[in-house]
DNA sequence: ATGGACTCTGCACCGTGGTGCAGAGTCAAG
DNA sequence: CTTGACTCTGCACCACGGTGCAGAGTCCAT
């Protein structure tokens, strides 16, 4: 059980961002001491990295608010067949800018640009 | 060679984006009319496509218009080696929320979360 | 039981990426 | 050569995702 600047300093987030958090709902602390200070588990901790790394890759704090509780709901189904939907046309544009960009290291710039066509379709 | 309400249609945005890109640096009219509107060509819609896809996948417009001088300036190299880095981490990531998604969908839920597991080390 | 470090709440502010409006000017079909 | 739809510039405003500050309270090692 740490208390909000420890986690915060092991997610590498500001104390004010893990709050932000907290008043979406995304991370609520364990426990609260009797004066009110916040207490966090492990658990509590990876839930914060997972939101760090989600938001940097492109999901909205509210589509990172689906997946965690898709996995946390019992009535699951469309909502994660539906994002699994949209991660797979994610992963396959960036998959077609990375091989642009390898094009482009290799054989150098031509004049059609191969990076925008790739996601201009 | 259109005008801007008709690429902005084609493209899925607004006019006001169009400018706002403009003033960024990320698409620029073709040509001028005597009076000042402003005329596109066919590249001009591709650029505005690839733009809104690539910031769909989180990418900032600094970062997009890093991508599109990756493929119009001679010194590419390392930009290039970078960004393909950044990427290949972005669809590992997306990989590993899927895989736990469907994880979620053919097992149900358990105790631990897989999802949070997939990007919390 | 006290000092210093830490935390609390509430609110104001910030950068990014747009979006909307006003007032003036442009374009082209009739 | 009018008229209605469109566009121009400049500026103000918006939502999202944070970030910082003030003033009050808490924790705990000494």
């Amino acid at each position: 059980m740490v208390r909000i600047s420890e986690l915060a300093r092991a997610a590498g987030v500001g104390i004010s961002t893990v709050r932000f958090y907290e008043r979406r709902g995304l991370v609520v602390p364990t426990a609260r001491s009797h004066g009110g200070y916040r207490h966090y588990d492990q658990e509590a901790l990876k839930r914060l990295r997972f939101i760090r790394r989600a938001a940097r890759l492109g999901f909205t704090l509210t589509e990172v608010e689906q997946l965690l509780s898709a996995s946390t709901t019992p009535d699951v189904g469309d909502v994660v067949t539906v994002k699994v939907a949209e991660i797979e046309q994610r992963i396959d544009d960036l998959d077609r800018v990375r091989l642009a960009l390898l094009d482009v290291a290799a054989n150098g710039v031509r004049d059609q640009c191969p990076v925008i066509a790739a996601l201009s379709d």
